[in-house]
DNA sequence: ACCTGAACACCGTTCAAGT
DNA sequence: ACCTGAACACCGTTCAAGT
């Protein structure tokens, strides 16, 4: 909030930075270096401050990562949300995990620990298109295994786990064709 | 190696520790306080000796955390080794997890590159039993979906990512089932 | 009110000195 | 040869002082 002081002559002192340039900031350094670089002192001097100032936004760096982590995964549900069909919403999810690897592994590192609302609404789209292929019944655990098997899959992706050559993005559609087809016949219709 | 020193009278003075102590207490003090609490001087307190020694059997804290990595892989390949078909392999990787999460974990990051070799050895047990399920044309694409599958299943559920309630075991073998039947029925036979 | 330099604790790493 | 204390650079965090 801008203030006023004796030393300005009563003019407002204008804020040389805001929480969500830092977050910005730390996001963009994640991507660049690693979390190892996100430190205080690189986002500070990304934004023009000293590290000590940040503390007037962020209670410390495990909050900094934290609001990272949440930023990014409010803007991996919107992508999300975009998709009407399973392989839609797969896709975006991997087109966003491409965009911000760093990101999206930490949205899904044990370490992070994300708040209920948060990894219910990033649900809540695979959840709808589970519901429709496999009904109501199977729903939830339909939605487990698109889940597992595409961040399982991106992961190993971002992880260089899959370097025995071949074709990532026919593994990739075999594995959504196959799942999807399961899925739908398991449920009896 | 055992040496000889004019301090001692002749008598060879026995090293205190040894690579494969540091290693084992370092798995340890990762599970127990994760990998921020994996400290040069913490893994030093636990084998008896000051932190600078560590540095005659290892160069840094950066190859000790991959030595960690790659004891962790040569174990869980051992035990996918010992599963005969999909579900006893993937039971065998979830089994191993929830006895060493952040091992696990570990092995699976993008800041962990473990060697060719290892990746390749622990693909070995899942090959085979794609191999049998989807024949030899779509083994790659078939154990990559295994993998993916299992993988992010385990991911998630360390990750605390399934909060919706249900039943995880209920979904585990939900995704099992569906997913070894869709692989067999695409082989076409 | 916001920002900063100084200070402190802690960690990784190096190295000369001890045995 | 192995081990250690001392030292240095770096990071997170606090706080009194500056504007």
């Amino acid at each position: 909030m801008a203030t006023v002081n004796s030393y300005t002559g009563g003019m407002p002192t204008p804020d040389r930075t805001s929480l969500q340039q830092i977050v910005g900031a730390a996001r963009d350094i994640l991507e660049r270096d690693g979390l190892a670089g996100l430190t205080m002192q690189s986002v500070a001097e990304a934004v023009g401050v000293r590290a000590p100032s940040l503390y007037k936004r962020v209670n410390g760096r495990d909050e900094l990562v934290r609001l990272v982590a949440e930023a990014t995964m409010v803007e991996l549900t919107a992508r999300a949300e975009q998709g009407r069909t399973a392989a839609e919403i797969a896709d975006a999810l991997r087109k966003f995990a491409h965009e911000h690897p760093a990101g999206y592994h930490l949205v899904f590192s044990p370490e992070t620990r994300l708040s209920f609302e948060l990894v219910t609404a990033a649900s809540a789209p695979i959840l709808r298109v589970a519901t429709e292929l496999a009904g109501p019944d199977d729903a939830l655990e339909a939605a487990r295994t698109l889940t597992a098997w595409a961040n399982g899959f991106i992961g190993m992706e971002l992880a260089g786990g899959f370097n025995l050559g071949g074709d990532l993005e026919l593994a990739w559609n075999y594995g959504l064709t196959h799942l999807v087809a399961a899925i739908r016949a398991g449920s009896g219709r």
